[in-house]
DNA sequence: ATCAGTTGTCTATTGATCTAGACAACCATA
DNA sequence: TATGGTTGTCTAGATCAATAGACAACTGAT
């Protein structure tokens, strides 16, 4: 009967099976059904929203339709693809925000940690002398539950030392900055590419051989314009995509 | 024919009357009727969205239903009340920003300007000694057309020398403090309360007499902390709410 | 009083939506 | 092969959405 939240309105000027399709295609960007991949059966789902079976197949006809899942006789209804997660790119783009609905939980781990020198190239970047100690966080991002990125981020040690904990504290680099003193920071440039998944990531992100990773790199400075933070991030390009404010 | 940017989809699983009732709502939202205060007759609609005049009956009977308009016999279709513009209230509280679709553009000019010396509240607030210059600026922000609040600014005069130049070139606080050299600022506290309307801000929002006033008392800082700006904002309470996140 | 313009109400018809039931076609597995 | 569970298809009927046309009821202005 109940379908969970809100349930479903008749006579509103909305046919039940858009109002059916929408829920269970938000449904499936949600991951509920990542462990089967597939939808449950019609008849399930017409008892779960109280309608009829031919309302629900209705509604998967439209999501057939839109190549997000496709039925198979006599076996069910698979699911083909989920809309990926956008992530705005902008000025003031933090991992943990923005995305709105898109995802229910978000959160981000921490998978390692290590003192390095910095390289030349972060060293640029950081505008730091090359060899000096930088502190490494290596993340991990995951929205309800799924992998979504991996990253690697450099702060110069001396400035923030002590962030790893803040990190492990707070769940956030946003706040770990924050709790060092950092109020507020900005994008300073975002770079994006894209390659093939290897090494750890493949088995961080679960990929399949193969997989393709969008790669940020960012470079993060406060409000005084100093860089604070250089990081690198992949993401499972099946997973997200970006939206850069123009 | 055509109504305008996006036309009304059949077969979609949207009813037609609940579409042009959004649009509708829409558009008595935007001021587009505030001349006369009156829809178009239903035929009129009818015409314009290509429908039959029963259909735009439905969508007209939802908004009656909603409050928001009421049908006179003889006379036409009359707009009870516009649904308020939302002010998101937050560390990040900028006028001219977090109004998303509710209006189509939103001006700041400048009424006023003059050099006061400042008030025990004001010098208290800015972190300066009272009887110190401040810059003062006497703005009126508007929405689509229509005048929403009007709002009293004061600045430290010896930092923030030119800000009332800045303004006028820029039509945005924001911008001017950028050019300035504030990149980036806070809201610290926001007060509000609600005043009857009388003054000179009757005239300016357009206001009948009796009109209440929504009054926001604010103190923005930069991100080092410092108090930069204190202003003291009324809006038409008619035609704004405020939405505190918690 | 008359008239033009408006909303209100009624009937009739068509197509889309939703329900109900039955059965066929297909797949995986015992 | 037999069985249980799934999707695919068909028919029939009920309800909602939309169109079409006509006329009543009302208002404001001439």
């Amino acid at each position: 009967m109940n379908a969970g939240a809100g349930m479903i309105e008749r006579r509103s000027g909305v046919a039940l099976w858009r109002q059916i399709a929408d829920r269970m295609r938000l449904a499936i960007n949600n991951g509920d059904y990542d462990e089967t991949a597939m939808m449950p059966s019609e008849a399930t789902l017409a008892e779960k929203f109280g309608v009829n079976r031919h309302t629900v197949r209705s509604a998967l006809a439209a999501l057939a339709d839109e190549g997000m899942v496709r039925a198979v006789q006599g076996v069910g209804t698979l699911i083909e693809r989920r809309d990926r997660l956008t992530f705005p790119i902008s000025r003031r783009t933090r991992f943990s925000q923005g995305l709105g609905d898109q995802a229910r939980e978000l959160q981000s781990k921490l998978v390692e940690q290590s003192v390095e020198r910095a390289s030349p190239v972060i060293a640029t970047a950081l505008g730091i002398a090359p060899g000096t100690d930088c502190i490494r966080l290596d993340t991990l991002g995951v929205a309800d539950g799924k992998p979504i990125s991996s990253a690697t981020s450099y702060f110069p040690a001396e400035r923030f030392a002590g962030i790893d904990a803040a990190y492990q504290r707070t769940g956030s680099i946003t706040k770990a900055l924050a709790a060092l003193g950092v109020d507020d920071y900005v994008r300073r440039s975002t770079e994006i590419s894209a390659v093939h998944a290897e090494g750890a990531d493949v088995r961080l992100l679960k990929l399949s051989p193969g997989a393709i990773l969008l790669v940020t790199t960012a470079i993060n400075a406060d409000t005084g314009g100093s860089p604070i933070q250089y990081s690198r991030s992949r993401f499972a390009a099946d997973r997200v995509k970006f939206f850069v404010e123009t």
